[in-house]
DNA sequence: CGGTGGCCTAACCTCCGGCAATGGACGTGC
DNA sequence: GCACGTCCATTGCCGGAGGTTAGGCCACCG
């Protein structure tokens, strides 16, 4: 009778791709398999069936183009609702929740959190680290406010960003690496190395911190990571290399990973994103604190 | 991240009572613990209290008021494309869904099968039993598109109905009872008799056949059945008594059970319902051919 | 004709959602 | 003041849902 959400998120991957196996792995992170059963399932709950898969290809019935629009339209509402939840739960508590798609320093937290403070007496700046694989950082689901992040963000549509720093990009060697005594490194050097990749799930910021753009032929992906301590295991392990932002190079310094400037990559950028449609003050001045956290300045305090 | 719409059933259920033990026992047919376990990982998820628990009371917070309006848009729009889908469905494999409240002869079964068929050349009737707690009958989840039902029907906004026939209401009394001597009986005879009733979740209807509007005094309970067969068997064991329409006497005759017409009640209705939007033109046929059935004409060939 | 791509099925594992029983906080009546 | 009733939370347990991997069937293609 009820339906989960996540079975009208599969049926609209599967409707878009016109493919169960690329929505399964591309889209979903799931495996067919599971995909295939969540489908048959909601088909069995409506007692209709939603795609033709008979001649080797998958289409829409007109069932499912019925279901279509309205399943779209209820994944829209409940990213409404929960932005609008989580506007009510941060006023009525004072609390600001910024999440970080990358480990910044504590410099950057601790300037961001005093600036808040000052500027908005009463409420909490709250920080929460969420996954490189989550889309919009937080930010769709209303769980986060705020988001720091490396650009480009997938599942951008609806976010606003403002570049708060610029950084050039780096790249992590193990400490043997053939590389790892040079003093200049270009692209070029790089190029037929392999790469440890973020997941799949992160879309263009896979892409980015691969420098597809900066390629000629497919890169060689050796492993994916996850999280930053799984990346530079594979590193030192020899596994791979890996891209990085200047600012990191600090904060992931390890004895068996050596980091060294790539002098002609586009520099990277770093953004605080927020909802488009969040036009509260205190977005706002997240968002001003964060710029100004991350021009190195201090909370002016009697400018 | 996504959400089940059972949990937003739920809910809109306490929001709606501000009472878990009431939404769960009078609303939800489940136990209070479950809906307590729901809410909070509802809660859980959203990251926010959605309710006020603290002084014995249950109050919506601001993020429980933020959410409500959502909630009830998302359940509307899934009622709405449940029955998108199975109009869709209905419309490409010609078949039109009719849900029996009570188990009609299979005279009126035919019948109507037999007049949409002539009707609606290429069409199919097809029937299906639909429990009585459910509370339209499975129009409003777009199983069936036209139920054959006994008036009052809980949940009944949005419905449309057409009254089929009108019977006299009848008491099925155990075979040794003091009244199955009786030539004629008045419900003044019944009004302490222990009765089995319909769930509470059945609701109006469950009043209905208890016969509240005749009442001064709230009736004996005796106990409770969800089936016609647990009900004689409750009746036939001596538990209680329980009202019925007297053309349901020769569907359920059965030799430990007797059934005597009340003479002063008001009678029942059967009607024929569908979804007040649903204008398509095999609904209106089928309509028309369970009034036709009902009145005991056969589908006239060639009026 | 064998390889490949794509969906389905089977077996298995984990965790969620339900129930029953119990506990604790608070208001109420005698 | 104390026993009691009411109502929500907690605990322990069980069945089913949702995920995985492994393997099968079928169409297409070089």
């Amino acid at each position: 009778m009820d339906v989960h959400l996540r079975d009208l998120r599969y049926f609209v991957a599967v409707a878009e791709e016109l493919s169960f196996t690329r929505a399964a792995a591309e889209r979903l992170s799931i495996s067919q398999p599971a995909l295939s059963k969540q489908i048959r399932q909601l088909e069995t709950r409506l007692r209709t069936e939603l795609f033709d898969r008979s001649d080797g290809t998958v289409s829409l019935t007109a069932a499912g183009e019925a279901l279509l629009p309205h399943a779209r339209k209820m994944l829209a509402e409940w990213a409404d609702a929960a932005a609008s939840v989580g506007e009510a739960a941060a006023a009525s508590q004072q609390t600001v929740w910024i999440g970080l798609h990358t480990r910044a320093g504590h410099a950057l937290v601790h300037a961001v959190a005093a600036d808040v403070e000052a500027r908005l007496p009463g409420w909490r700046a709250e920080f929460r680290q969420v996954g490189g694989t989550d889309p919009a950082a937080g930010l769709a689901d209303g769980g986060v406010d705020v988001a720091i992040a490396w650009l480009p963000v997938p599942g951008g549509a609806g976010l606003s960003a403002r570049v708060i720093t610029t950084e050039d990009r780096w790249v992590s060697l193990p400490a043997g690496h053939r590389l790892a005594g040079r003093t200049t490194i270009v692209f070029a050097d790089l190029h037929d190395e392999p790469f440890i990749a973020l997941p799949a799930a992160a879309g263009p910021m896979r892409e980015f911190w691969l420098a597809l753009d900066q390629r000629g032929s497919p890169p060689v992906v050796a492993g994916e990571a996850a999280t930053a301590e799984e990346l530079f295991d594979a590193v030192a392990a020899g596994i791979g290399i890996a891209l990085l932002s200047e600012g990191n190079t600090d904060v992931y310094r390890r004895d068996d990973v050596v980091h060294r400037r790539v002098v002609d990559l586009p520099p990277c950028e770093l953004a605080a994103l927020w909802r488009s449609g969040d036009r509260r003050s205190a977005v706002r001045v997240v968002v001003d604190a964060c710029e100004r956290a991350a021009a190195g300045r201090a909370p002016d305090q009697h400018e």
